[in-house]
DNA sequence: CAGCATCCCGGAGGATACTG
DNA sequence: CAGTATCCTCCGGGATGCTG
């Protein structure tokens, strides 16, 4: 229940808290991303794989934005071929539980 | 914590509920209008002073549309001048918690 | 008061080919 | 293997004016 004042304005809600989660799930992938790798760690080749319908250059722009956003680190092994992994950052971590509920929001309104 | 089967192929995620959920919340007014509202009843001209940098286009058309996806109700009062208001549907209110919390993931991000 | 109609632009998102 | 580079299409979102 949301508190109100006694002139019966809403409580403000944050503008500012609400684009910046926005940012994080915007756009038709990047929540898609998060979920999929939850508590796994997973190469560029493994999430072509599970997300055949998303393009390179995007799945290559995603990854990097959720990398410059704390969501994602990206870790390169010194190898050959090259091997990169991508895994969820603390905070990206902390996030997932509130973000797998977004899930049970789709089921109610299905 | 994501369960896995033997061959450590991640839980399969089910991308028809992230992109209902993604409806709801799409675009850069969806879910701002949802938690303005809350547990209130706004007219559109309320929305209006809320949420002043947004058209009156775009209002009109988002709340249109989260009529029709069963997020918000719609009531005309047969007056003149014409009154409309707007309120939360069941399914709204029942999304609300989880639709709150990710201002949480936003306050995560900053 | 509470919208709809019309026009327009920028950027999200896609297809394809190339590279360290 | 893990990405860039380039080009292109489409539509979200804004501005403005009109109407029941």
């Amino acid at each position: 229940m949301v508190p109100k004042n006694r002139n019966n304005v809403p409580t403000p809600v944050d503008f500012t808290l609400i684009s910046k989660a926005l940012v994080i799930i915007s756009g038709k992938w990047r929540l898609t991303i998060i979920l999929l790798i939850g508590e796994d760690t997973f190469r560029f080749r493994q999430f072509r794989e599970q997300l055949p319908s998303m393009s390179e250059k995007m799945l290559a722009g995603e990854l990097k934005a959720l990398v410059a956003l704390d969501v994602l680190t990206r870790t390169v092994y010194a190898e050959v071929p090259p091997r990169v992994e991508y895994s969820l950052t603390k905070k990206g971590r902390l996030a997932l539980p509130i973000l797998r509920q977004l899930q049970q929001v789709g089921h109610l309104f299905n």
